[in-house]
DNA sequence: AAAATAGTGAAGTATCCACTTGACAATTGT
DNA sequence: ACAATTGTCAAGTGGATACTTCACTATTTT
């Protein structure tokens, strides 16, 4: 395993859970503290904090902790990755189909 | 839970997995049986079943059965839907960070 | 017709993982 | 100083799930 297929796979995995989806959806609308969270999602602050834990290892998730209260926003890093993943994959398979569509016009003639 | 959280729920619930996006990196390169993703995967044609099946419920690979041989091929509309959700997400918090920004300019002045 | 190939279905297993509880640490309010 | 708030750590539990094996069907090859 490469260290990108490391990240990819951090990054699938976060974005596997619905909690942790919930989570992104959350803290990208606004900055939310690990309280909060726990309120809106109806678990407990142990299990907020093991997903936290796995969003800051997958680049989506960044937070601060000040005084008491950690705060949690939204970090592009993960957000990059993903939209690299998917590009990458449209592309490889879009040229096959380009390649496909060259066969198919070339049998045409 | 909306239809829409479904197909988004099956997409990454798919894609978490690391031998079902090794599955979708075969066969967007080119369309593959079943035999041969066992082969190169190194696990039994029945997990290679039971993966495309929770792949095709994604809309990211589509499969056809000629005769005894099964081909498996891309999907796009999996893709289309991932593409969608990271642009809107973005989105939001790119808004967010614009309002942030804008308060920050009005804070200097 | 017999043998080989390609896949499917049901059932079991073992691991992973999301979540909890209970005890604790650190900060803030009164 | 005491109490309340906010979060963390370690350990346990139940359910999901990625596999396997074994038995079977359907197609192709010889």
């Amino acid at each position: 395993m490469t260290k990108k297929d490391v990240i990819i796979d951090r990054l699938f995995h976060a974005l596997g859970d619905p909690t942790r989806r919930a989570i992104v959806d959350r803290v990208s609308a606004e900055p939310t503290t690990v309280t909060r969270l726990a309120q809106v999602l109806d678990i407990t602050l142990t299990a907020v904090g093991q997903h936290l834990q796995i969003l800051e290892q997958s680049g989506l998730v960044r937070t601060e902790k000040l005084g008491r209260v950690r705060t949690c926003s939204v970090h592009p890093t993960g957000f990059d990755a993903l939209e690299r993943w998917v590009r990458d994959h449209r592309t490889v398979w879009e040229r096959r189909l380009d390649r496909l569509g060259d066969f198919l016009a070339e049998e045409d003639e």
